[in-house]
DNA sequence: ATATTATATAACCATTTGGTTATATAATAG
DNA sequence: CTATTATATAACCAAATGGTTATATAATAT
């Protein structure tokens, strides 16, 4: 069954597929022409396609013999706000240092 | 020599790694008080910790025969507004949309 | 009809990843 | 001194990753 559970964080991590997803940020093109922009096979941008696509970042529209991609920016978006959200709360929390510090003072008097 | 140049993108890539990072968020921790949150082993741990230390996320701290992980909230919040801008600049663009199809308008007549 | 172009897929491969267990070393506790 | 605890490191492993080449299929162009 092949688990294709990626999220952004995973989409993210590989540069070919980042700027796949920046030359789609500029609009719609075909897959040869997400090739064109790459020193790699097209199987090879196939795949990161296939998991864009997967994960639900890209949207694919056929067209005679050509493959359409754009960016799926509803869901793109959402995900990416959420990840904003999930790190900027782990930069956020200054305060909870002093919080954690006054909390745990007695244990390291032990 | 191996290579060891993460970026935010690989290092957020890992659950573990986004988990340690959560729990540093809220304050300094030994390396054996972050092994007990997980189910995973004390290497397993450590390893992860050397990824988020040599990219800079997280700095170290001996005292004693502890270990103290904290947040580099510098290096960290850089990273992460960079990756901001990056990824928002993605979704920022529906005018370019526009102004993309405008341009290759002749291209699809041929 | 034939050649060309766009895409898909299969088989393969090396490297990386994220764990494991076993064991060593260092510091502290009793 | 000895036991315990915290951490480090080595050797190992299975699975995932990100490519490759070869080839098939589908659509279009000549």
């Amino acid at each position: 069954m092949t688990r294709t559970t990626y999220n952004i964080y995973r989409a993210l991590a590989d540069s070919t597929r980042r700027k796949i997803l920046q030359l789609l940020s500029s609009g719609e093109q075909t897959q040869s022409d997400i090739v064109k922009e790459f020193n790699i096979s097209q199987p090879a941008i196939n795949k990161q396609l296939r998991i864009l696509k997967e994960e639900g970042f890209i949207h694919e529209r056929k067209s005679g013999r050509y493959r359409y991609y754009q960016l799926d920016r509803e869901t793109f978006e959402g995900a990416y706000h959420q990840m904003v959200d999930e790190i900027g709360a782990m930069l956020d929390q200054t305060l909870m240092d002093l919080k954690h510090y006054v909390e745990n003072k007695e244990e390291d008097d032990d």
